[in-house]
RNA sequence: GGAGAAAUGGCAGAGUGGUCGAUUGCGGCAGUCUUGAAAACUGUUGUACCGUGAGGUACCUGGGGUUCGAAUCCCUAUUUCUCCGCCA
């Protein structure tokens, strides 16, 4: 949530702003937060001058009863009477007036800083770099839906009679596999300062809007309704919302957390070729990188959680490439993100990995998650997020693009967490 | 799940209808003393909003109510603790 204060200040260029990211009706929405303001700070002079005029008879009553004259002290009491109902229409009227500001600024996302690249689809994103080298499989290789059921390593029919679509069962070497991922992954962002924390997978709802995930996809989380709570779709929600509602001191800066994680995507509206196999699935596995720093650092801060990424592809030897989304492709909350594809090669495409984000203090916030500086005064910490990695497009770039005539080769770095280095 | 108790500032912990944004201690900050530090002593120390300012308003877990007036009384939600039951 961008702050009002600051959009006041700094209304043009808010509005350059949104305009990267194609933020609809950007001027209209902003004027009229403006003035729902300005007619917040004069409801609130009423509400207040009435309370204080409230207050004031309020004491003299009371030392009019202490001091015995009880009949002046009924007299006071019947203006009281009269303040009250306007004190109460005003204050109405205040709390309107706040929570239309609310439900318009939750759903103005946040600025792209200036360097993001302009656009509309993932066309327009910026190619960064791309690393590795795009490898050249045999006559008879194919994709990855059909070597896990070659070699018995994942069950997508059987995930469909427990649950439904997109919820595979992993067996054998395809579920040592998977942990052993997810330890190499946490292992790894342990090693760089990152502390590991293990948080719940289901949240409230005021965790949804501390991230930002509330109101903008509410259709997207699964949602249990009887308790109100929603399955997290990225441990992001969780361990970002650890911070919510604190004071932090300068000195515990940066805060850098990791934690692996289950997610949970409802993905409504997905379907065809683009979803076969584990290319989109309703529940998967990701180690998530989560970093809370002064806001004069984040930026630097983000290009060293991007390169950070990028050792674990170039561990793994997956060819990859990094891309910076356009404002059209951006995340609701991100003011800057990078993506990180890994190369499919049997199904020759690039596939999404990793979303690194810097939110600014769009999530803090809404977090009201602030520091005090070196001066004494406080202000909101910037919030930064990315995978590392999310498991499902890894598990299917390494089976193909590894794949021999034999079986399929385990990346070196990987045999000591799966004790095999090969499967057939 | 049943019965009871509780929730106050960064922390601990007073406060049971008016003079309470809240005693006190610890912690933090500044100063005195000291070569320096510690100890001791002195002062200071919540957040948000409105107002050019003086100042005003709100906040004692959240929400509602009683009252001229609520940290204090009532209702409700949540959480915690104790006892009982159940249990990976």
């Amino acid at each position: 949530m961008l702050q009002l204060s600051y959009i006041r200040e700094n209304k043009e260029d808010v509005l350059k702003r949104l305009a990267i990211k194609n933020f609809k009706d950007a001027e209209s929405i902003i004027d009229s937060i403006l003035k729902l303001d300005d007619n917040r700070k004069l409801a609130q002079r009423q509400a207040d001058d009435v309370k204080a005029e409230a207050n004031g008879l309020a004491k003299q009553i009371g030392e009019m009863m202490k001091s015995g004259k009880k009949e002046e002290a009924e007299t006071l009491k019947l203006k009281t009477t009269e303040l009250k109902q306007h004190e109460k229409q005003f204050d109405d009227q205040l709390k309107a007036i706040e929570a239309e500001i609310q439900k318009l600024l939750v759903t103005v996302p946040n600025t792209p800083n200036l360097t993001v690249p302009k656009g509309k689809t993932p066309e327009d994103n910026e190619v960064v770099n791309e690393v590795g080298v795009i490898p050249v499989l045999h006559d008879k290789a194919v994709p990855h839906w059909e070597l896990t059921t070659k070699f018995n390593l994942i069950d997508f029919e059987l995930g469909v009679k427990l649950t439904g679509a997109g919820f595979p069962v992993y067996k054998g070497k395809g579920a040592k596999l998977q942990r052993a991922l997810i330890n190499y992954f946490l292992d790894k962002a342990t090693s760089k300062g990152y502390n590991e924390v293990q948080v719940p997978i289901l949240v409230n709802a005021d965790s949804g809007y501390g991230t930002g995930q509330l109101p903008d996809k509410e259709g997207q989380m699964y949602h249990c309704q009887v308790d109100d709570l929603y399955l997290i779709p990225t441990a992001e929600v969780p361990i970002t919302n650890m911070y919510r509602d604190v004071m932090l001191k300068e000195s515990d800066l940066p805060i850098k957390n990791c934690g692996y994680t289950p997610c949970f995507r409802r993905e409504a509206g997905s379907y065809g070729k683009d979803v076969r196999g584990l290319n989109r699935l309703h529940q998967f596995d990701k180690v998530e990188i989560v970093q809370i720093t002064q806001p004069e650092k984040s930026y630097e801060t983000l290009e060293t959680m991007r390169e950070f990424v990028c050792s674990l592809l170039q561990d793994l030897e997956l060819p990859y490439r990094t891309l910076k989304l356009c404002g059209g492709d951006m995340s609701f909350g991100s003011a800057l993100t990078y993506d990180l594809e890994v190369w499919s090669a049997a199904q020759q495409r690039w596939l999404e990995v990793s979303s690194v984000s810097n939110f600014e203090t769009f999530q803090t916030n809404r977090l009201k998650c602030k520091y005090k500086d070196a001066n004494g005064k406080t202000q909101f910490a910037h919030s930064l997020n990315g995978s590392a990695l999310a498991l499902p497009r890894i598990v299917a770039s390494l089976l193909e693009n590894n794949q021999t005539v034999d079986g399929i080769k385990i990346p070196k770095v990987l045999v000591p967490y799966t004790g095999f280095d090969f499967i057939d």
